[in-house]
DNA sequence: CATGAATGAGACTTCATTCAT
DNA sequence: AATGAATGAAGTCTCATTCAT
């Protein structure tokens, strides 16, 4: 039961800040949301500060690990590498639906301590080693990394965003379709 | 001098807001970065939700006039249109910083108001319709405008991101590539 | 010890009101007054508007109270009754001074809301069925009856009002001298 | 035109005072009902507490003196006399409703300075000094003169705030009546 | 003289945090 | 361990007063 509302108040708080953000969302929210009292909070985290930036490190490495997991590590089809990586950040979309939109919302605030940015940075050099990766090879096109990011991150994160409000639905086609795009935008257009 | 001050406010809490958020950014923070006294702010607006509903209003409606500025009527070329657009864009990242940075962050705030959310909307549907056209040429591959916008306006709104952050550094000739891959993305592949 | 506190909280809102009015007392003065922290005030009442309206019904409902106990129902002798009155509203002003100062002094307050103005209604309503019995057996003389308040319920309010500062010492002999002075005023002058 | 400004400040912040209490009324509310300037106000009068404490005087003063006006000096007939202030406090009333509001509301408010308190103890002593005559001639019923004071202006004021209200309409039927209630009250009753 | 824009002290109120139960 | 009543610092906003025009 311990652990029960340990898991309970991060989930709360991750819904609430992704809500109504860190600042928006107040002690007493979250501890209504997680079904404890107020102080109950305080047993399993310091304050409010330390709350938000263990759930952003919590949501992080998850992700993290969600895009890892059975990733393909032959270098040489990274097509098949990208889908990988797209797949497995659509089914963190899915399935962590609020840790996305928390860690999206919440990834440039000014709350964050050093180590969340840190982990953060780990998250992103995953694919930004990918993308070097592909670099070299010859297969995705030749743009600093972050560039890259911006238009694959950039386009996923607000894609779910409208998903998550209702303006688009998501269909497997629509995500085949957005891959599709996305991989056209940063791959050798030698494909034919 | 009375303009100015209204300016000035207007300029601090765009520049705070953009940074720690609407819940994230106080009165006095505000009232001293225009350098004015706390209760003059509620001289020229009438209390903080007011403030950030006519700032984003305000945001908006520049950055909707910055895209319609000198749009190419011709609904022919469809790519020199979107060079438009995204040079228009472009333009306004860079010229207005920080308003860029205040919409991108409040777009989704549970503090708009209706008009605000309309207003955004309205703008939206500037890029929407364009979009519409160029499927309707067949030269924009067919998908719902939203994720069309997802891939476009998701990579530009990270893009300049980071460029904020100082993880990227805006060269003319990152825009240029960054616009080239946006485009692939959206557009039938044909083009050889 | 909960409803310690917002006993406190009333009662040091009732004598601050008395003393200084509505708009003149502060949140922090009551709590001070009260021994409690200002945001206590708060747990217990929604907003200061709040605190002074549940204020003033709670004492206008005691106040209704002590005048109904132990009232003579034979509608006989109504001198009698009057002297119960009379009694009774000595002994509220003797017992709850600071209960009628605050309530002679904010009964025509801007603050009251409905329920308030609806409840003292009620309670002058008490003393008005009074008066018109006994305008009915031809014993109180025949005019408004509200005029009749003004006499009776005007000089026992001013009356205590002097006796609070003291302008005026309370005697028995004093009670009982206005009340046949307040008597006179409004019987039919026959009785001899 | 300066006299003038002035007049019509003292009028505008008389009628809110009445209304609203002295820290219910702000000074733009007295600057707007009078049409001035807000700091227009301060030419006439040094700050708030000074403005409040001169129109009190002022107010209470006119009333002294419109109670003396043409005051019978011969002290036989007590009734008559009687009569004259009575009348006179109607005439006031009446004339200066929202001065006698005014005068009501705030002649035991805590802003009042030494100078006003001692004003309007000054015009009590007019009633009292003719009180005490009545009673030196056996006329008028043995009690403390402000016992007396209460029976009859605690009276007339309640009287006018019902008028006010528009809970009562003011008749000369109701005044007379009213006044012969009041004589009858501290009058030895011995008149047949 | 008259104004009203500007100010900042201080009002009401919220909320992160503590602590007695 | 869990709670939630209590707190007071800090936020939003008002308003008496000043001063440049």
């Amino acid at each position: 039961m311990a652990q029960n509302k340990r898991e309970a108040i991060l989930k709360a708080a991750m819904e609430l800040f992704g809500e109504l953000g860190y600042d928006g969302t107040t002690m007493p929210m979250i501890a209504d949301r997680a079904k404890v009292g107020a102080g109950t909070i305080y047993r399993y985290f310091e304050n409010k500060e330390t709350l938000v930036n263990l759930l952003f490190q919590d949501c992080v490495v998850t992700f993290s690990e969600v895009l890892q997991h059975g990733l393909p590590q032959n270098n040489q089809d990274l097509q098949e590498q990208f889908h990988h990586l797209f797949s497995r950040m659509v089914e963190f979309a899915r399935n962590k639906a609020s840790a996305l939109n928390f860690i999206d919302s919440h990834a440039n605030s000014h709350i964050l301590d050093d180590t969340s940015k840190s982990i953060f940075n780990d998250f992103m050099d995953h694919i930004r080693s990918y993308l070097e990766n592909g670099k070299k090879y010859n297969i995705i096109i030749d743009m600093p990394s972050d560039a890259l990011i911006s238009i694959v991150y950039g386009a996923f994160s607000y894609l779910y965003r409208l998903i998550r409000n209702g303006q688009l639905k998501e269909t497997p086609e629509l995500l085949q379709n957005v891959e599709e795009c996305c991989w056209k935008a940063i791959s050798k257009s030698s494909e034919n």
